[in-house]
DNA sequence: TGGCTATAATAACCTTGCTTATTATTAGCT
DNA sequence: AGCTAATAATAAGCAAGGTTATTATAGCCA
């Protein structure tokens, strides 16, 4: 096939793709903002609540950012009394992260406005299509993982 | 059925989203990286591309971003060489954007750039499924602008 | 033991989002 | 004509991504 001159620039899958995650976390961050935490920072807390003290490098690998951007997403966390660093005994390079005894009631309106929003926002697809999109994203997601330009060279 | 207590995290609808969009972004930035353009900004010019001349406003009700975003693009775009601003002769409060000479050979690689990432990333599915995919994600986009939250309160 | 090499955290810098607030100008109405 | 409303662009401030470079410390091995 030709192919045409002029793509249809509404269907184009990346910048929907972009549109949806944008227009979620927007929406996510308006409505969580009385309580002072973004949808990024709700992630986080969302880890340490299932593993608690864990090293920095770690939690941004299971989270998948890179160091740097996890450091300043704890310092303003840390910063709000929402966790504190402890220096890990054993290694000095290492700084450990703990919840701090407030996150709790917090975490549980922001699962309720995260199960609101995905709610809302999948209204119209039966659960077999929301389990098959979730299959077709992770797809994608290994797709993207595999590929060479996004895994840093490391020579 | 009773909620879980623990659900999945790495099913999580709009972090998996949120994930494929970041790494095409990326992935996208890192290849355009020697053109000296974003992916963003690269959508800017496509815009442009097709309709010269759109005042502001405009363009940034198209791409569907803040107008202080779509500046600050500009500005970057302006100081690059890729676009000048020219005053509007009947209003002079607008400003109308046109792309400059350069851009047509840079705009060929982009669009090879955008059109093998989509293809390495929807790698696996066939084209229904790809068009099948679309019309989801557009629908989900449809549910995301009649939310109450997300339509700015235009009282 | 001493000296490379690897790793953890952070600093510094850039881009792109959003909000809120200003400024300049136009439009509309009395 | 003159006042108020609305609109276009921008400034200022914050968050969250990424890169690249630094610093401190561990680890390894000859």
């Amino acid at each position: 096939m030709i192919a045409m001159h002029r793509e249809n620039l509404d269907r184009n899958f990346g910048f929907i793709l972009n549109d949806v995650s944008r227009l979620m976390r927007t929406n996510f961050d308006r409505r969580a903002k009385s309580i002072g935490l973004t949808r990024s920072q709700w992630w986080v807390l969302t880890h340490l609540y299932r593993r608690d003290g864990l090293v920095q490098a770690e939690l941004a690998e299971i989270l998948e950012i890179e160091r740097p951007t996890l450091g300043r997403l704890l310092d303003r966390l840390e910063a709000k009394g929402w966790l504190r660093r402890e220096p890990d005994p054993g290694d000095r390079r290492v700084k450990r992260v703990y919840l701090t005894d407030e996150v709790k009631p917090a975490m549980k309106s922001l699962r309720r406005i995260a199960a609101d929003l995905r709610q809302e926002v999948l209204e119209g697809l039966n659960e077999k299509e929301r389990e098959r999109l979730v299959d077709i994203l992770i797809h994608l997601k290994t797709n993207l993982l595999n590929l060479p330009v996004t895994n840093k060279s490391k020579t």
